[in-house]
DNA sequence: TGCACCCTAAGTATTCCTACTCATAACAAT
DNA sequence: ATTGTTATGAGTAGGAATACTTAGGGTGCA
């Protein structure tokens, strides 16, 4: 009997979940929860074969106790279970070790295969960014690039982060403690690094990955 | 025995649902779908007493199930399911005539809560919003102002769509064969109703609001 | 030591947006 | 017929961001 663990913070949807599992023959749902932080503390105590893990959680979110995870050594094999069908998110989860990705849209069918693969040691990826998996393939064949936001660097990641929070570069030069034209030239190269033309695009991008930034 | 229908497009968030309601004695589901189209079709067909609409859907939202259920006279109550927790779109949903507003992230005991207080008439509201509510109803007995978007004339509106699609004052003047000086008056004009001020406040808005635009 | 990278800062020019005021034509409401 | 609202456009001013270039100081690495 495989102990599953699950954590997201919608109860409808984890009854959902845990109905769906149960329902399967070699499958036992062992615990559930609503947060990160319970999540953490029950995977580190129980150690359940399998946590399906929300990305968006109150008090710590699942890429975070997934790390915690892989610092603790803990033999819980990480499904995530997100919403976000964002190339960023997903290779963000795939570079932390998760063992699936799995969309929160997916049919019934899906997460018990899912689980099954997993447990035979394969990964599995909602078919839903399979087409991501393709571009992805031919980039680790052909030149091996990084994705946008992995080419900033500490700096230009926090400043992005201010802009995200809607700060104007006034203001995060005072923040900082800082030029004006410091973080104009900050924000300058994080245009270029990521391909961004124009005023009405930095701050959209900024807003829209602003849960990407660590 | 009261037949409940439901619409959602994440088949476990279904399954849980369906869970909860079925155990409740007195509730029946009588059926179930992914998308706005099968819904309104099946609700016309077999009106059951209660809908329960998510209201991002498939090919047609749930606010248009609703309009539409009112067109059509039909005579279930619809019950919103949704993520969103903005003002705005509970407005929304409470000017359609929908009976209750759910969010999704309520415990099972809300629901149930919520059916039986529709049931008898009532209406019923996530406890999350209640800080709302208490805001809306000294709106209400004070001066009676209409909220945010309200207030915007359809060519605000209209402008405020393709800023939301990240488009500048120019290529909105181009698209819409108006002078960039009326577009950068309207502009001018919707901050000053949605009291936004500073060079980072319009186009934020715009994208967050963007699926309130209609 | 030298090279590469980063953070810092400033110069210059251009574009975009905000924040006002003013004006005219169209249209609806009373 | 007057008033109000809306859409249209322009004038002026200034703030903010982009798009370049140059440059000193620091760190780390080969």
């Amino acid at each position: 009997m495989k102990k599953i663990f699950i954590a997201d913070d919608h109860p409808i949807f984890r009854k959902g979940l845990i109905e769906i599992i149960s329902a399967e023959p070699g499958f036992e749902v062992v615990g559930e929860c609503g947060d990160g932080i319970t999540a953490l503390k029950y995977i580190a105590e129980k150690k359940p074969d399998i946590a399906l893990l929300d990305i968006q959680m109150p008090k710590m979110n699942g890429f975070d106790v997934l790390k915690k995870i892989n610092e603790l050594n803990l033999p819980t094999k990480v499904v995530f279970l997100t919403m976000h069908s964002e190339e960023d998110i997903f290779e963000k989860a795939m570079e932390l070790g998760a063992k699936a990705y799995l969309l929160k849209e997916s049919v019934t069918d899906d997460i018990v295969q899912c689980i099954n693969n997993v447990l035979q040691g394969k990964f599995y990826v909602s078919g839903s960014i399979s087409n991501y998996l393709f571009t992805l393939n031919n980039k680790l064949k052909t030149g091996n690039e990084k994705s946008g936001l992995q080419k900033l660097t500490s700096t230009e990641t926090k400043i992005l982060k201010l802009i995200a929070e809607k700060k104007s570069s006034r203001e995060i030069a005072d923040i900082l403690y800082i030029s004006v034209r410091t973080v104009e030239n900050h924000r300058n190269n994080i245009c270029t690094k990521l391909d961004l033309h124009g005023a009405n695009a930095l701050l959209p991008f900024a807003l829209e990955n602003k849960h990407l930034l660590v």
